[in-house]
DNA sequence: CGATTTTGACCGGCGC
DNA sequence: GCGCCGGTCAAAATCG
């Protein structure tokens, strides 16, 4: 059922990881185009109007409010799911996935909208210390496509 | 057979 | 201190 499967990866591999052809995707925070790679604009504790941090705050967060009829989006990467909570906030339960490779630590929470169930948020922790092409290679040409790794 | 998903349990922080 | 809430882990099950 991944619809954006084959247009998402494409455009991963030509920077635009998150610019799947038919879906309009909104980078709610800082978007990796624009402002670069920033840290959380928000971490735990941030929303709850206090400025102290629990976790490592070395992480970005970028949140991409994606309209589309998948929970996940392929974008390249191994996703391997460790949690599923259901949220007050939210009608919808919240999955939550990680990068199944070993140096690679980033985390992926992907939340469906409780008013739009049509749109869904990713928000991407942390950063990916390789290519987005991760072993299922198959074109081999992706230069440029290593602005994870650029910072 | 190995990697991955599922689902409940567990834990830490915060509010009351 | 307890309960709530969000996040992670881990064991069993399932898929390829």
């Amino acid at each position: 059922s991944w619809v954006f499967s084959q247009a998402g990866t494409s455009a991963a591999r030509a920077g635009n990881e998150f610019a799947s052809a038919t879906t309009t995707t909104t980078a709610s925070c800082h978007g990796p185009s624009s402002c670069g790679w920033w840290w959380a604009c928000r971490w735990k504790g941030a929303e709850k109007g206090k400025m102290k941090v629990r976790r490592k705050m070395r992480e970005p967060r970028f949140c991409f409010q994606t309209r589309s009829e998948v929970d996940v989006l392929d974008d390249g990467y191994k996703w391997r799911k460790y949690g599923q909570k259901v949220v007050k906030n939210s009608l919808h339960p919240r999955s939550y996935y990680r990068c199944t490779h070993s140096n690679c630590r980033v985390k992926k929470r992907v939340e469906r909208l409780s008013e739009d169930c049509r749109m869904v948020i990713t928000t991407y922790e942390g950063r990916h210390t390789h290519t987005p092409c991760s072993d299922d290679d198959a074109g081999g040409d992706h230069t440029g496509s290593c602005a994870f790794t650029s910072f």
